[in-house]
DNA sequence: CGTTAATTTGAGACCATTCAATTTCGGTGG
DNA sequence: CCACCGAAATTGAATGGTCTCAAATTAACG
């Protein structure tokens, strides 16, 4: 990777749970990386197609997605700097869901290749890389909960606890204030309602002074208030150990 | 583990993505594996325990579930014999979530050190074990979208051709006719509905001679027109590569 | 400053819930 | 083998949270 300062989310994420030798950073560098940057809404993998390729993230958000058959869809994980997309994807040879930006995507592409050499060679990286999947995993099992038994009101408050703790976690924002990527459809997308319902449950919200959202930024006002209604505990995001 | 043939079920899915050597069966073989049995309802793993042991289901179904602040719980998956039940408990420090037997489970029980020291030393089984964990995690993103994205008969279709394929695909049952573990209420607990209207879902798919399902058997009358329903494709389950 | 996307509002319909009561089923003890 | 018991399944009626559809308003952007 051309700049190498983009890869200092990963260390210190990686970093709080595994240790690092210098050679792993080294081996981590090395790799045939290339930068590339998409458009918002582009597509990064597509369900179905076999994988070539590992994304990593470096500037802006992206997100997982599903498509069911009436055509709707079901957004499956939200994906900020220094995480990497399709990690699932890649191991598997064929991708069981979609990947798309959010915002306008920096990112670093690695073959595949490149990637399995990496996790043969460094017991380290591959310790951290799997950590990661399974973290990933967490989420996705706290999404099900989320979608699954908790009301409008539950589940957006629950959703934007988790971005702000995981932003806040990576070192990205430090609140009050967030720059908040996402349009209230694609909320709705996150939390299983419509949109129209979202605009009225986020009014509710702020009705009840807990947040203000607005022009893509959010501001969480009352986090205990927030927290706790969405019942929302950090315990799954494992953001130690 | 006393019974090695306790173990055929799991190397009979693992074959299918990794080849093992004989010494990697016999690196499983030989580790110290206990026995034990647990009645129905029991819990094998609690959310917030710290971990020192891995499951392996021998025999019966077990689920992972979370508790929500008003006591009501989402079931996030169901396991199925020669399937670990909580790797990914075992690798993180705390466990995130519950695992509770749904009938008497027999169980082959490891210790998180010994488990560590076979994937430190057979890379084929860690390749097995992570490709495992990936599909876990494919399974709980598709529940994602089942519960966000499907009405009620959509989501109990999709949940009953989940099982019958998984069940398929192991070799545990070859249809028509299915032993079927969960009761209406825990179908309700699969997808975030009430058991009273399970019930009625439930009758509407017998009306419509979909399935028959009572006495604990389930048979799936109109495969095709059922998976439709659901929007069922098994890509996510990733049977084959 | 025009054009499109995003947000907001209203009213009515519907899917799923709630609560309570009843029936059926599986297992147990006399 | 039957009577009994609690669990599971079933039914009814009323309520309600969320959806649908359509239109209006506001914000974003070149």
């Amino acid at each position: 990777m051309d700049d190498f300062s983009s890869l200092e989310p990963l260390y210190r994420r990686w970093q709080r749970r595994v240790a690092l030798s210098a050679e792993d950073k080294r081996a981590i560098a090395d790799m045939a990386w290339s930068r590339r940057v998409f458009a918002r809404d582009s597509y990064l993998v597509r369900e179905g197609e076999p994988t070539s390729v590992c994304t990593y993230l470096i500037h802006g958000f992206a997100f997982r997605q599903k498509l069911v058959s009436d055509g709707a869809r079901q957004i499956i994980s939200i994906h900020i700097p220094g995480e990497f997309l399709d990690l699932q994807n890649s191991l598997l040879d064929v991708a069981d869901h979609n990947v798309q930006c959010l915002t306008r995507c920096e990112v670093g592409v690695i073959h595949k290749s490149a990637l399995l050499e990496l996790l043969a060679s460094r017991p380290n990286v591959r310790r951290a890389m799997w950590l990661d999947s399974l973290i990933d995993s967490s989420i996705f099992r706290e999404w099900v909960v989320n979608v699954g038994r908790r009301d409008a009101r539950q589940r957006i408050s629950h959703l934007l606890c988790e971005l702000a703790s995981r932003l806040k976690s990576a070192g990205l924002e430090d609140g009050p204030i967030y720059d908040f990527p996402l349009t209230q459809e694609q909320i709705a997308d996150c939390t299983g309602l419509t949109a129209v319902h979202t605009n009225r449950t986020l009014q509710s919200l702020r009705r009840d002074g807990l947040i203000s959202l607005s022009a893509s930024k959010l501001s969480i006002l009352d986090w205990d208030g927030l927290s706790e209604l969405g019942d929302f505990n950090e315990r799954y995001l494992h953001h130690s150990a």
